[in-house]
DNA sequence: AGCTATTCATAAAA
DNA sequence: TTTTTATGAATAGCT
């Protein structure tokens, strides 16, 4: 906005991105305060960035709160209370968490290690391993997301198909009064969606 | 900002607040959608008017999600709160393990190029593969190691056969001629020599 | 709602 | 990151 207007699309060089977000995003924090203030309105603000770091901030109270009144205010939604994690024991997560340090250690190790070339016979047995369990869990989080979404996509036809059924009744109800326009019934039943979910 | 600068507090007369809160409302979410286009950040606003009625912003996807993955992140947050009946040290350390292991991710989101922890499916299928390739390598790399180590020894072996067989051959000639020391034949055969080269 | 006069935010550079 | 500076944006007070 200074020195140049400025593009809306996302930056490409990284330096400039990262000083464009911190700077922003004080800005629109600052913002959001000052709205709350003057206007005596309730805000929350999340921002992730884009290497998944969290700033918030949520005036008049917490954004657990603000997310409760949130889902109060968009009509009930539910699942999201079975989400519920709750607290590990701590020394198991002390465990997990030493455990997972091991395991991008190594990787870096490798990383840095100058690579394949210079590794032994027996680290490269133990990258090897490594790399394996970490496709392992790549592709459970894979598995994870698609499961997700063929549920919500399912939910979506479930929808769809009784709203589907409910025209088609009242298609042949008109039919029954009327007998003029039979065209009219000449939809494909069931409507089916289009979309790209097992194109995986 | 204009024609007079603002005090930072509540505006009474509420006729101006309503028109301050409609500007800048539509102000913060513009600020917050350019964050997001510019910075490839994700981000929620949500905004109660002091009547209630609620403005809301979710970038790349749906408030929902957002909020799961909020939920998620904060995962931390609360089960440290949780925690705080246990012992002191521990949440030290749980708190340094974290720093430990974010320190860590930071690096490996640099080298793999993209965040581990927000990747979608498409990046994780990336991610998939590049791993699928680097084991290739690997493999690649030990089989060839492997294979120049037994070369390797074959040749010893062989250089030590040969060079056992000349003292064989020297120590019997010996016996004939003078037969008189057969405490010198006393030696260990076959000849060993010992070097580094197995200690690879 | 539109319109300016101002104040604010911030891109580029350091 | 933070600061500085030159400019583009946002907006307070009026219509």
């Amino acid at each position: 906005m200074a020195r140049g207007k400025v593009q809306m699309k996302r930056i490409e060089n990284p330096v400039h991105r990262q000083v464009t977000f911190c700077k922003r995003r004080a800005g629109l924090l600052k913002k959001a305060k000052e709205l709350s203030v003057l206007c005596d309105a309730e805000i929350g603000v999340f921002i992730f960035s884009p290497h998944g770091k969290l700033y918030e901030l949520a005036t008049k109270g917490t954004m657990h709160g603000l997310i409760e009144r949130y889902m109060k205010s968009n009509r009930g939604v539910q699942a999201d209370q079975a989400k519920e994690t709750q607290p590990l024991d701590m020394k198991e997560e002390v465990d997990m968490l030493k455990h997972e340090i091991e395991s991008l250690q190594k990787i870096l190790r490798f990383m840095f290690g100058g690579g394949v070339g210079t590794m032994t016979l027996d680290e490269l047995h133990l990258l090897e391993k490594h790399l394996e369990i970490w496709i392992y869990h790549i592709r459970s989080t894979k598995m994870d997301t698609m499961f997700q979404e063929i549920q919500l996509l399912k939910n979506k036809e479930r929808i769809l198909k009784e709203a589907n059924m409910y025209l088609q009744e009242k298609i042949e109800g008109q039919i029954e009064i009327t007998d003029i326009a039979p065209v009219a019934t000449n939809i494909p039943y069931p409507l089916t969606i289009q979309n790209e979910i097992y194109q995986f």
